[in-house]
DNA sequence: GAAACGTGGTC
DNA sequence: TGACCAAGTTT
């Protein structure tokens, strides 16, 4: 797996030395539920505008949330720009890396936690995400998806396929992920290009379908969050607060329009001025 | 454990 | 054309 790693893995430039604990976590934030090729540009400029945590701590909220644009999810703009804070406060300006700071800042879970003290800072964790999820079920448990959540098995599994050094773990971590990215994907697997093929499980087994109802999908057409995504591109695209009337226009519903504001204010993504103006939180 | 949370590309 | 999918976290 790691030698084809080696000489199979993207050039990505989080995973340059020069990215740094900040870049490795930066491009996690943003790759979580998003494509590689949407992050990219978002990344650049963002590690150009923000290249320490202490300096995107030093811009108000509403910055982080106008330079996220349209990577979707705008709350991880919030919690990246909280996670900055912290450390700029408690940790002197540098990424921890220790996983229980790290799984305390805003915005980092299981799997940010392990990811950045693993391919950061090079220590042997159990790094879960969904590519990884996909390749263990495929390889070792001999399914085709993995569950919806993941599970002790899943956790217990991965523990063990863990190599015992530091270094070659985190490498793994990487490499078993980059699978699931380039290979064996959720459309459909190369098994020919496949440095394990010969030991998977499932492909062993003739490759039986999932069992089990089909996920649910995620319908996405006049839900509330769609309307929160049109009425934050309205006040990201201004750099002045936005009257009242400039919100109402994209989105013709009251009550539903009422609502998704509502929230956005809840949030923090929004910050409600006096007149009935809006804009980004400052 | 389920549901909410954006956006756009792909087959 | 529309359902599925993309390096999850929080409530």
């Amino acid at each position: 797996m790691i030698a084809w790693f080696d000489e199979h893995a993207r050039d990505l430039p989080w995973r340059r030395p020069e990215a740094g604990a900040w870049g490795v976590m930066v491009s996690e934030f943003m790759l979580q539920q998003t494509p590689v090729s949407r992050v990219l540009p978002v990344y650049e400029q963002w590690l150009a505008r923000w290249p320490r945590p202490a300096d995107l701590a030093a811009e108000p909220s509403g910055e982080a949330v106008r330079a996220w644009g349209r990577l979707g999810y705008p709350r991880r703009a919030l919690r990246l720009h909280g996670a900055a804070q912290a450390i700029a406060e408690r940790h002197g300006g540098d990424v921890p890396s220790d996983h229980a700071q790290l799984l305390a800042l805003p915005g980092i879970g299981e799997y940010t936690a392990a990811a950045v003290a693993s391919f950061a800072y090079g220590q042997r964790h159990a790094v879960l995400d969904t590519n990884v999820r996909r390749v263990f079920a495929r390889a070792s448990t001999g399914i085709q998806y993995p569950p919806t959540a993941t599970t002790a098995a899943e956790r217990k599994l991965a523990r063990a396929l863990l190599p015992d050094d530091d270094a070659t773990a985190a490498r793994w971590a990487a490499a078993s992920m980059e699978l699931g990215a380039l290979v064996c994907t959720a459309r459909g697997e190369d098994c020919g290009r496949c440095p394990i093929a010969a030991q998977c499980a499932w492909r062993l087994a003739g490759k039986p379908a999932h069992q089990g109802a089909a996920r649910r999908g995620q319908t996405y057409a006049g839900t509330d969050r769609q309307v929160r995504g049109k009425l934050l591109a309205v006040l990201r695209a201004s750099r002045e607060p936005v009257p009242q009337s400039a919100l109402d226009s994209v989105w013709h519903e009251p009550v539903q329009r009422a609502r998704a504001l509502d929230g956005l204010v809840a949030d923090g993504l929004v910050e409600p001025l006096d007149g009935g103006l809006y804009r980004l939180p400052g």
